[in-house]
DNA sequence: CATAAAATACGAATTTGTTCGTAATAAAGA
DNA sequence: TCTTTATTACGAACAAATTCGTATTTTATG
């Protein structure tokens, strides 16, 4: 189990656009990003962040075309596990349940996601009961 | 809706004390934080924090006495709503029931809190046919 | 080959958060 | 009252994260 280095919030919100889009260089990242955040971020400041990124090993690169094209070097799932992990004892004290309660009460899901919510919380009941 | 001062990790640890223990001065609430972080934590880096965290709204203090009690000027629940929804965007671009479901696969509930999980789902499937 | 355009590299300024030393103040005890 | 002790107030050092200006490098093009 390597423990991966725990990303900051501007850190994951790169993270975020190269696993929905794929690899991107740089160029392409900072206007995701200008547009998602209303004003213009400037170039260098997005580079900076992804270099940095690299050093820490969030993200890869490939160098040989002249502009560098750079990938997620983790995995989502096992990121949005690490940072729950932290979140779900800062914030909840460690209780699932009530993190999980509030989140259904607040946010919307959809029928299908319920059910599936409900079949896998059966499966933990039989499973437990064994 | 007057939209709160998000705390920094340090204050939510500061702000669960006076949840869970009622009003402290600062004193025990630095014995708490030492305690929970193994090592000596300074005084007056605890009462730094404080104030800071008065002055941003999220504590109240009694300066009657000599020694100031502080408690939490904000609702531990109306806090977790808060930080929740800007977790669940920046983490899981607000999928809900990912969320839901990472959390009840990875961490543990008791056979109680999945009966009340099932029946808030429960609640809001006939809550939606309607 | 010289110049322009676009990218990376680098360093530093800025901002935000954390930590703590020291001074000032207030209370309690000898 | 004088001294000691505990507390608050204040300022600054330190650290981490963010932002950007400028220099350098690379590529394309006239």
């Amino acid at each position: 189990m390597k423990k991966q280095i725990k990303p900051t919030d501007s850190e994951l919100a790169i993270l975020q656009i190269l696993w929905q889009k794929g690899p991107q260089p740089v160029r392409a990242v900072n206007e995701f990003l200008s547009r998602k955040s209303g004003g213009e971020i400037g170039y260098t400041t997005t580079l900076k962040l992804m270099q940095i990124m690299t050093e820490k090993g969030l993200l890869r690169r490939n160098t040989d075309q002249r502009s560098h094209i750079y990938e997620a070097a983790v995995q989502e799932h096992e990121t949005q596990q690490n940072l729950l992990g932290d979140f779900l004892q800062a914030t909840y004290r460690g209780s699932a349940s009530t993190l999980v309660m509030q989140a259904l009460g607040s946010y919307h899901a959809s029928k299908d996601e319920l059910r599936m919510i409900k079949a896998l919380i059966d499966n933990l009941e039989s499973n437990n009961k064994k």
